[in-house]
RNA sequence: GCCCCCAUCGUCUAGAGGCCUAGGACGCCACCCUUUCAAGGUGGAGAUCACCGGUUCGAAUCCGGUUGGGGGCACCA
């Protein structure tokens, strides 16, 4: 068998260890995760923490912990960052299967395909600017290959460590991509890189190609920019006397400049998101559709749906600009689609605990429409958690008194408002019976409902925005309304000329 | 510089030769609803399908070139 057409679908995601969860790599590991279940394969979880200096423990578990936020499963790999791996193809970490790495490097050492190097890093920097200059590829011009025996002894007399080079054959590499087809590469430009650090850490590429063949994997679905990466793949397989694997490069997810996403440009980590309140299933939703749709115009999906419609006939190849203001709607309407409990119980997180459950699930409904994150929740119940006094210190005359009013007409308005109120029993006080007995109150004043409401909303949240208005006052109750109708009847006082 | 990939409204996309005088969504604008803000409803602006040549009775869809954009060329992954 040269390739693995017949063997049962196995993908695999590896994210390497070397930063939180980054946006692209997500949705990478999504669509292998929807392609694994689409077809009822396997799908593995595989830590890349070869490059050890950079790989942290932390890391690798906010990798999995942000995975698992998503709702994104693996079937073999790691479950917590301890090393209890699930499967029977582990470990499921490559810092802990450098032995096998070792054993591959040297069948490619003892069958000529690899040699040793020698060169430093000094040395390979002047070459590859005498080829700049000239105008050449930077390319390894296989110095260490001609070397004689006498020479690699006195290298190592000199205590110098080599790395293992492969020796790359000059043939045109071509294979079928999922996504792109036919793609066509001559390998006598590459040169011959390095598979083995002079430290004895293999190196990524290496790594990669070993265990996607230890591990049964059959199609290695990942990001564009491996595509001109896969020849050395294969030249790698070919080498090692491997099965080829069935390769789909998906586009890059971009800046608004077009350019590859990055920390640089964009908010790059999706544990970001997460804290802002973005809801999982708004981010899983936007993150399919960034390269993919059904073909169809429906756009609201779970992760089940996508499931069972993900195929990569669809999957696009032109990369896609990461557009927050869509994400900004889709988490809107999946907050909109929860009840009133399930996101009271996502707001929690986001709230004081001077405001208890009782009371979120309270406030919910009143600021369900006006959330675009959950995080959105602190500002607008502010005025429920915060004192009388730090309300008053808000107060200002332009949101105190409507517009074409004088001060003192805003506080005529406030003073019959806070004698209606006060006829209130706090049984009465409502959010149906405030508004009735408001709107009464605004119609014998002669006001329209809105501009009596305005002072109002100002003494109450000490904002001009708010949510609705008597259902604020309910929550807030009888007393505490009554007490900044008073100070803000102070504040309006003072501003406007005696009467 | 070399190699590779890509190209439909500002953005995400539908479109696999006639159904397209190019559809949907986000954003934007207007109006309606309305106690503010939202949400919702209705309508609108917005794409000579990058350009130029072919193929075809017919092309956004196929082919070639050009231009533009992106990615890769590490003892990073």
């Amino acid at each position: 068998m040269t390739d693995t057409s017949e063997l049962p679908v196995r993908v695999r995601m590896a994210p390497s260890p070397t930063g939180p969860l980054h946006i692209g790599t997500a949705r990478t590991s999504l669509y292998n995760f929807l392609f694994a279940r689409h077809v009822g394969g396997t799908y593995v979880l595989r830590i890349e923490d070869t490059d050890l200096a950079r790989s942290t423990v932390e890391q690798e578990q906010d990798i999995i912990d942000t995975l698992h936020w998503l709702g994104i499963t693996w079937d073999e790999g790691p479950q917590v960052a301890r090393g209890d791996d699930i499967g029977s193809y582990g470990p499921y970490r490559q810092s802990m299967r450098l032995d096998l790495y070792a054993a591959e490097a040297d069948r490619l050492m003892a069958s000529g395909a690899a040699y040793h190097c020698w060169c430093t890093p000094e040395e390979l920097e002047a070459v590859r600017r005498e080829q700049e200059a000239k105008k050449e590829a930077p390319r390894y011009n296989g110095r260490c290959l001609r070397l004689t025996h006498a020479d690699r002894e006195q290298f190592a007399r000199e205590g110098r460590q080599p790395v293992v080079r492969l020796k790359v054959p000059p043939e045109t590499i071509r294979f079928d991509d999922l996504i792109r087809g036919e793609v066509e590469f001559d390998n006598a430009l590459l040169g011959d890189f390095v598979i083995v650090r002079a430290s004895g850490v293999p190196l990524y590429h290496f790594v990669v190609v070993v265990d996607d063949e230890k591990m049964d994997i059959t199609h290695v679905i990942r990001g564009e920019d491996h595509l001109s990466n896969t020849p050395k793949h294969i030249a790698l397989i070919r080498a090692l006397g491997y099965r080829e694997p069935r390769f789909g490069h998906i586009p890059l997810i971009l800046n608004p400049d077009r350019s590859k996403m990055s920390k640089r440009k964009s908010q790059t980590a999706i544990t970001a998101y997460r804290e802002q309140g973005y809801l999982p299933e708004a981010l899983v939703n936007f993150l399919a559709f960034l390269g993919w749709s059904p073909g169809t115009e429906e756009e609201i999906f779970t992760l089940d749906e996508l499931s069972q419609r993900f195929d990569l006939a669809h999957v696009h190849k032109a990369g896609a600009v990461f557009d927050v203001d869509r994400l900004d709607y889709l988490n809107g309407v999946y907050i909109r689609s929860l009840t009133d409990e399930q996101l009271a119980l996502r707001l929690r997180p986001f709230l004081p605990d001077a405001l208890d459950d009782a009371a979120v699930l309270r406030v919910t409904p009143l600021i369900k429409e006006r959330l675009v994150r959950l995080a959105d929740a602190t500002e607008l119940t502010a005025f429920l958690v915060e004192s009388d006094a730090e309300v008053a210190a808000l107060y200002d005359a332009d949101a105190l008194v409507p517009k074409g009013r004088a001060p003192a007409d805003a506080a005529r308005a406030l003073a019959i408002a806070r004698d209606t109120l006060d006829a209130l029993t706090d049984g009465d006080f409502s959010a149906d019976v405030l508004e009735t007995r408001c709107r009464r109150a605004a119609e014998e004043l002669g006001w329209k409902a809105g501009d009596f409401f305005r002072p109002l909303r100002a003494a109450v949240t000490g904002r001009g925005v708010s949510p609705p208005l008597f259902g604020s006052m309910e929550l807030l109750g009888r007393d505490r309304v009554l007490a900044r109708i008073d100070s803000a009847l102070g504040k309006v006082s003072a501003e406007a000329p005696t009467a």
